[in-house]
DNA sequence: AATGAATGAGAATTCATTCAT
DNA sequence: GATGAATGAATTCTCATTCAT
């Protein structure tokens, strides 16, 4: 043949269709959710419906690998908070690096706020997130910049307090509400223990 | 005569039918939110669904029904509340009437979290549950018992940060996770202002 | 007893029952056409709807009862006409009285204007309504008042040019467009055959 | 290559089963009127429901798109009997076009004889149907080849007349009663006034 | 005998997933 | 390999008719 032989020529174009897909998914399930139609998102990536199901199997294959992408990221930014030298700064930084991709993707606030569904996802996202965020939990709270009557297993309920209050403005690439929201968490935790907290 | 008359012994089978898709219809609502099918509630309940469709002309009324009876209870949980001296003990005591009720039913936990459905019953609860809570919360705040830079408009979502934690465990009858969680949010709350917050 | 037997009792209520029935479904049948529900019309009668079911085995046997009574006092007004001494105001009177029987009432005009529908309805209402009708046409155009390229089997298709008509206006009581057009009509049966009509 | 691109081969199938659902939405439609179920029309067109509503919305839709054509052609029928140099012959020619188009389409007599329903394409076929022919009406009027006493607004009812008699047999691809009860309705439009029309 | 209640058989519409080309 | 097309399984809601009291 005259170019390339015609096997990489459709890895080329395969790998262009997987990109589109992926990149098309987050989108589309970033603003419309979980709901979104495979047909919406297969429009968005201008391909055929079935051009998915060649890649993914089902929908909630598809989601997980754009969970899978996300998550590789996050892991990257809390490595990087935990190169912090403050505790407590470094803390903030991962919170904030959640909160940050939870806020700006509909799904991903579904998939952590609502019961019995993506469990699977749940489970992925507790071990390459919440576990690296808990040492730097319990690392501030060593150093004494979080107060003691609180367990580093509670911090994806603590999360969600914050996030649940972006629930109405998820549009919004800065969610105000999110980051005031917070601050008043963080004030909550770095309270010297004022009050007896009943058990979760 | 001894038995009562046949109007009343009808009433008698059709209320129990009746009783039967509210409990019915409260405990899988309760349970699975507002995706719950009629079919399924009728399932539940012993009858057709077109039972139901008998009494409620629409799903929504159906939902709106149990829903009101709800908000009724919880308008006299908060005139109760709104009885109490302290204003502090009372707008918690509030809140917790509201978060119990919504810890123990999903569908009233999505009426809120939600955005873009059931519209009309988030209004009811604006004007029916909203607006006195709100009156406490500037209570307690007039009294110094709330720091400043906090506005009562922002109850819905402090409210949020609590229930949300409860989702996932909203079938246990006494929400531990809820009572702990806003517990913490009231240690935010009554800090004299530690921290500036950002714009919500 | 104090008063009449039970059984009289029983009886008297029940034609008062059956009465009102026939009275309700004549006024929603007019109304509302063939579409009414049977709910509708208990309701209406001030019955339940099982009540109906006792005397009338089908939504449609009902109807028929309906037609049954409005057809006998259709077949005096006829024969009052017949009764008139020139035949052509004889045959209009009665036209007249069929197309008000049908303009003041819904589903007489949907019984004789669509197909496949009620169609022992309408063998009776050739019968009873057309037969004699044809004999007035007849007589009228062997006066020599009425075209003679016509023929009295077309008499239900000339009379439905008219009723057609007011479909639009059934709810008008003296349904102003049938009164018109059926002098329209009339002018076209007295036209000493100007033009060939082709076959029908 | 020698074949079609394998994008054109699946038009091919597609546009086989496009046609086929139209023509027999059209056939079922024209049959059975608006009532006809889309499991029925699915079915005459050998595909699932679910492949209609692939193409066509809604049931409304469909009814509309196959509206859209028939109009089309009606309104070229109409404009080439507004070319005729005879004002008289150019409207019956223009009214027969109609009157074919409805007698065939049992869903066409009742778009225009059913109030209340399908209001939209009731709209489109005043204006783009009965406006055209309502200035053929005129023409003809003030060319004196039609009487006075009537109106060109009328036009909708007076064709009425003549569909309403087509009801029975639209089935028929060759309406006899309706040609036959047009020349009648010519007869009584051309009257010079013999009569005093009372008001419609 | 009377009735309100109950329901089975639809009807329109949606969407994840499979199939024919 | 890719794709538009096809569809089965749901889901909400309606109504003539039957049933239990």
């Amino acid at each position: 043949m005259a170019t390339t032989s015609p096997d990489r020529a459709l890895r080329v174009d395969a790998q262009r269709n997987q990109d589109r897909i992926v990149a098309a998914a987050h989108e589309a399930f970033a603003e419309l959710g979980y709901e979104v139609t495979i047909e919406e998102i297969a429009r968005r990536a201008g391909v055929g419906a079935a051009t998915i199901y060649r890649r993914f199997p089902t929908k909630e294959r598809l989601l997980h690998a754009i969970f899978d992408t996300r998550i590789g990221e996050l892991e990257l930014d809390i490595a990087a908070a935990t190169a912090m030298p403050d505790p407590w700064e470094a803390l903030l930084a991962g919170i904030r690096a959640l909160i940050e991709i939870q806020t700006a993707n509909m799904v991903f606030l579904q998939a952590l706020d609502q019961s019995g569904v993506m469990l699977e996802l749940k489970d992925e996202i507790n071990v390459r997130v919440f576990e690296p965020l808990s040492v730097l939990f319990s690392r501030a709270q060593a150093s004494g910049q979080i107060r003691g009557d609180l367990d580093p297993s509670e911090l994806p309920l603590l999360i969600q307090m914050v996030t649940a209050t972006a629930k109405h403005t998820p549009t919004c690439p800065t969610p105000a509400s999110a980051v005031r929201y917070l601050a008043l968490l963080a004030d909550a935790l770095r309270t010297p223990t004022p009050s007896v907290l009943p058990p979760g």
